[in-house]
This record gives C-alpha cells, structure tokens and sequence, in this order.
DNA sequence: GCCGCGCATGGAAACGATTACATCGGTCAT
DNA sequence: ATGACCGATGTAATCGTTTCCATGCGCGGC
C-alpha cells in the first residue's frame, strides 16, 4: 500500500509538503500543491490512521458504550450518535454491554487502548473500575441516559419522573388500583428514579407499593418473564404492570400469553421507553418516549466539547457563560418524556376512539 | 499516559525486555519478567495499540458494514458477529450504512483507513466502488446475507428459496391466489432470490404474478407503508402480501392500521427473518427465520480463517481439503432457513389451536 | 550592493511500540 | 585453556505520519 513517501517521490516533493498539501496548511505554491494532488489520486493514496494518530495523539473518533444493542431504545441511540458525530467529523465505535459489568469494563479498556478522543457511556449496574478511573484519568467522557452516582461526569437523559406521575395517574383514573413495577438492576440509576417515581406518585393516590409488587428485573426480555411469572403465583396478583424497559415489557407479553392471559383484560401493562413496535402488539402498549435521537445528538455535542476545549487552548473546564448547570455537572443537559397512551392499559376516552 | 519506557525504566530493564514480556517470548528469566510484571502493574501500563498496530501492520479488529442498525435482524447479526470475533480475540468495529452506498462506502473507506484486518459486508444495493478496490486490492473480506454479484467473495448466508416455496404453499393452502410481493432495492441479490423464488412457487400453483403485484421497496418501514397504500388503489388488490424484510412489515401493517383494514381478515402478511416481536404483533406475523447467530458465527470464522491464513505462511489461496465449495467462492457457507406459521395469513390447522 | 525578510520547501526528530542483531557471561567439549 | 554455543539482555532500526527548524531564493529598502 503506497504511503507519503511514494506520493513524495512521484510529486518530485519531499514528504513534508506531501502533508501540507493533505492537511492544508498555507504556504504551499499552488502548482506544487496539484501537483501533489495529482501524485495523491493516481496512486489512489489514502493516510495511514494508525501514523496519524500516533503522531498526533488524536484519533477523531468517539467510543460508545451501549447497554444492550439488542433494545431497540439504545440502537436508535447509537444511531442518532452516529449520526451527529459523523456531521462533527468524529467516527464512533461501539462496545456493546449486554448489561454485563464485565464486558462493559472490557470495553472501555479496548476503547481506551485505541485511544479514542471521548468516551459516550450508558453504564451498567454497579461500580465500574474502568469507568472510575477513566474518569479520574481524566479522559472526556460523558454519560447518556444512565449514570453512575458520585462519578463527576456530565450527564445528557431525560427526566422521566413527570411521565411516570402521568402514567400512574393514567392507570388510576382507568381503575387499576393493584400497580406492580418490574424494576431494572439494584443500582440501576435510572430504574431507581423510576421506582421512587413510581412510588411517589402511588402515594399521591393513596395507593401502597408493597415488596412483593416490586419485581427485580435486568432489563432483559428473560427478567420480564421471570417477573411476571412470580407476580401471578401472589394470591393477590397486580392489575397493571410497568415494565421500565422495553425489552422487559416484551417479557411481560411473552408470560402472559404463555399463563393463557391476556393484556389489558386480565393485567394491564406500561413501558418505559417508546419503539415503533409497540405500535402493533397485541394490544399496542402504553409507554413513555423518551427524545432518543436528541439524546443522542446532544450527548455527541457535549462530548466533542469537552474533547475540543481541552485541546487547543489549555481553558480551565469551568462552566461557559450561557450553560444552565441544572444540578449536575457543567456540560449536562436533561430533556423530558412524555407518556403515550394506548390499549394496554384498558380503554378510555384518549383511546377508545 | 505511561509508555513502555517508563515501565522499562521502573523495572530497571530494557524496552526490549518489557516488550518480550508482555508479548510472552521465550527467554525472559523468570525473575526478570516478574519485575517487570510488577512495574506494569504498578504504572498500571497498557501498550498504545496504535503504535503496536504500526509497527506489526495488523489491529486484530475486524470491519462489519451493515445495512440498517434500525433492523433487528442485523442487530442480531451484529451482535453474534461481535460475540464470535471476541472469542477469537477480535474487536469489531461497526459501520451503519443505512441502505445507503455512498454512507456505505464511507464506512468501507474509514475502515480501511483504520487497518482493520479483515471486513465483514452485508452490502447495500448497488455497485460498491470502494468494495471493488477492496476486494481487489485483496483485503480479507467475506459476505453475510447479501453479496455483490461478479466478486469473487465468500459469502455466508441463509438460502431461503425452500422457505418460500414453503410460505407460498401455506398461503394457497389456506385459499389465498393473490399473491403480491415487496422486494428489497431493485440490484439487492437477496431480495432478487426471493422474488425469484415467490415467482417460481407461484407457477407451481399454476398462479400469475402479475407486475402490479410486485411492489418495489427499499428494505425500509416507508416503503412498506408506501407500497401497501398503492396495493389498496388496485382495482383487485391482493389478498396476501409477502415482504421480503421485517421493516418493511411493520410498514405494511402501519398502512393497513392506517386505511383503517386488518390483517389478516383483509388481507395476510407475511416476512422474510422473524423477530421476537412478531410473536405479539397483533396478529403475530408468519416469517421466515435465519439462523441468524449461525450466520454471524460462521462469518467470522471464515473471515478470520482468510486474515490469518494470509499472514503466517505463504500458502497459496487454494480451496482447503474438507470444504464443501457448494458453486460460490472458497469460504462461502450456506445455512438454510425455514417458515415460521403465525396467524397473520389467517387461521389453518397449525395455527388455530 | 547589502541586509533582512518572507515564502516555499526540505531534512530530520519525534510518536510508542516490535524485533533483528549485537553483546556479554558462563558452560561444556575438546 | 580455548572456542563454540547458549541464554538473557540491550541497542537501534523501523513502521508512516506530523512538525519544528533550517535552507535557499527573490525582492524591496536603505
């Protein structure tokens, strides 16, 4: 494969202006200059990454950890990363979790020896050494969606606790009154927040949450099964079930249909997350959207600031001017969700239609 | 960051040794190499793979292009592809292309940049250029699902011809006789095999299939949607609708929600690849399913089989003894798929129950 | 007529690893 | 005792770039 020096040689330049040429730099006599060009295309030359990089200790590409590239929600995630990262001249790879600490931790280690310029993260349950220290090592990071208390690391998701209030209000005015939640992992932070969402919002009605409708989930299709089988082995068993994921929410689904129930008639079920999906299962299901592809975009616009500030100009990372630091670290941004009713939950006027 | 100096530094040896340790070369004295063990331990060293890469001229990551992250079914793909290259001591780095050519070979072009040492395409319609010069240029490389006619590259697959015949008795056994198809892009060898074969099984049954019947999508949910709505201004519109990709059978099923008809009471669906979510379509969705993990475990081997037989020796290209060279390239593997009967094409005796 | 300056270009040192080759004791056979 | 050899380690070239500094040249001002 033919490298500057060829393109050098065949230009009759040396190989210093060969670069120039490719990374325009001023100073280089226009006919030199195509005639470099002309050398580049005839020997169809592309730069090598890896020198490039070495040298420059930049490699113009984002790491993107996802928790499962099987959910639809973190898919359309990545896309929408791609996306806006490509529109900034970055590309991105992606580590899928598969919701496992260890192989998320993997990733970010492989990520990081390929030296990356920024790190987009959905972090898994659980402490991460490999995130603490890449925090603490300083390289540019941000979480999406999910994060990891106590970690100093801007956060780009959306605040789903108004939609839960919405959804639990949803439920109640449709008479459901036994409401069950499938919970993601123990330290899931998003899952908390919906959990103490949720169970704020029962308060409000007056309604109790007691354990035994608080099912532990892991945010895959197999927990919501797991979940839902238990739930109906109660002697009481819930009317209405919030899955806080979507793959768990198909789990629910799948049970149901295996005990020989049926959705809304027999439980009612919700999701947190919205898919084009949901659209068309038998009944369409009930959820809470999320902005994913803003997500996405704004999550790529954060990071890719905070890897250009700290490069050319040796700026403190203080908080810029015009920025709302809304709680949490300078860079964060929190959109909202809204629910989205549909059959699932028993007929009403917004759905009878 | 520590380099291999500081470490050889700490250890009070040479970065030569340090080098021989950690690539695990004979002739280190134990002493030594736990010494610098230790050093690399305690600076918490990791080798910058981008120097590593430079000099040995490989990375040791894998290239996969699909066509749509948006379609569970390459997600899936995507996923085995990953699992199986990791197992093998492989990263993967992937390239979206969205069924467009020129975000295609993008991706191919980046990747290359890269130095990947091997790709992995499931190619978009159309006449790739950068997958011309790639191939040509000899570039490890294999096919999974869909291919390029006139390249000489293995190609792991599912042959789905059988499962359309299949599918096409299902539906006239169940009374359907007007069959209409939508296939992928115009060029694209998969969706091509399938109309090949719908057509071919449709003579069997002594039916036609006439032009109006063959409606032409893009492997994306809008045309989906896009061609059922021209379908249902037909005079005599189908009574069966055959889509050769699960995108566009959401598409279908959006537009017949939307003209206000059901499936299958007004008309049948059915798909090429099933997803988990067509068990809880309302109806579920007849399909036909992909050993879609196979493919991309088969896949890899192939591909990595191709990188590392080109580097160790200088064995020539042949064909190795016990490979079956069933008609395509050397490498190639062909798995087979099979129909799936859900309720979407009305009730018979397997699916009534 | 000379100095200095700016412009276009070239030479060569990095970047951080791998690895061929040299070196240096020590052991053993002759 | 000598040299061949071997095992453990070090020296330095190399991969393909970028970039700092030097160089040479033409030109304007004095």
């Amino acid at each position: 494969m033919a490298g500057i020096k060829d393109v050098a040689a065949r230009a009759g330049v040396s190989v210093a202006t060969v670069s120039r040429v490719l990374n325009d730099h001023s100073g280089v006599r226009e006919e030199t200059r195509t005639r470099v060009l002309a050398a580049v295309s005839e020997l169809s030359y592309r730069p090598n990454t890896l020198a490039r990089s070495l040298r420059t200790d930049q490699t113009r590409t984002l790491g993107l950890v996802i928790s499962d590239v099987l959910n639809p929600f973190f898919t359309e995630l990545a896309r929408a990363v791609e996306d806006e990262a490509r529109a900034r001249g970055y590309s991105v790879i992606i580590g899928n979790a598969d919701e496992q600490l260890t192989l998320q931790d993997h990733h970010v280690r492989t990520l990081l020896d390929r030296r990356i310029d920024g790190l987009l993260v959905s972090p898994a349950d659980g402490d991460s050494l490999a995130l603490r220290e890449a925090a603490l090592a300083g390289i540019p990071m941000v979480f999406v969606d999910r994060w990891i208390a106590g970690l100093d690391v801007p956060l780009v998701r959306a605040d789903g606790r108004s939609a839960v209030r919405e959804l639990v209000a949803h439920l109640y005015a449709l008479g459901h009154r036994k409401l069950a939640i499938i919970t993601g992992p123990v330290a899931s932070t998003t899952s908390n927040e919906r959990l103490a969402a949720f169970r704020g919002a029962l308060a409000e009605h007056g309604l109790p949450l007691p354990d035994h409708y608080i099912g532990q989930g892991d945010f895959q299709t197999a927990s919501g099964r797991r979940v839902t089988e238990s739930f109906f082995t109660l002697p009481e068993p819930p009317d209405a079930v919030f899955a806080t994921d979507n793959l768990m929410a198909l789990g629910v689904m799948e049970q149901v249909r295996t005990l020989g129930l049926r959705v809304p008639d027999d439980v009612s079920l919700a999701a947190f997350d919205d898919i084009p999906w949901f659209l068309h299962t038998d009944p369409p299901i009930t959820a809470i959207a999320q902005p994913t592809q803003q997500l996405g975009h704004r999550a790529v616009a954060a990071l890719t600031d905070l890897v250009e500030r700290r490069s050319p100009l040796g700026a403190p990372p203080g908080p810029r001017p015009g920025e709302k630091s809304g709680g949490g670290s300078a860079g964060s941004v929190t959109l909202s969700a809204h629910l989205i009713a549909r059959r699932s939950c028993g007929e009403d006027e917004r759905t009878r239609r």
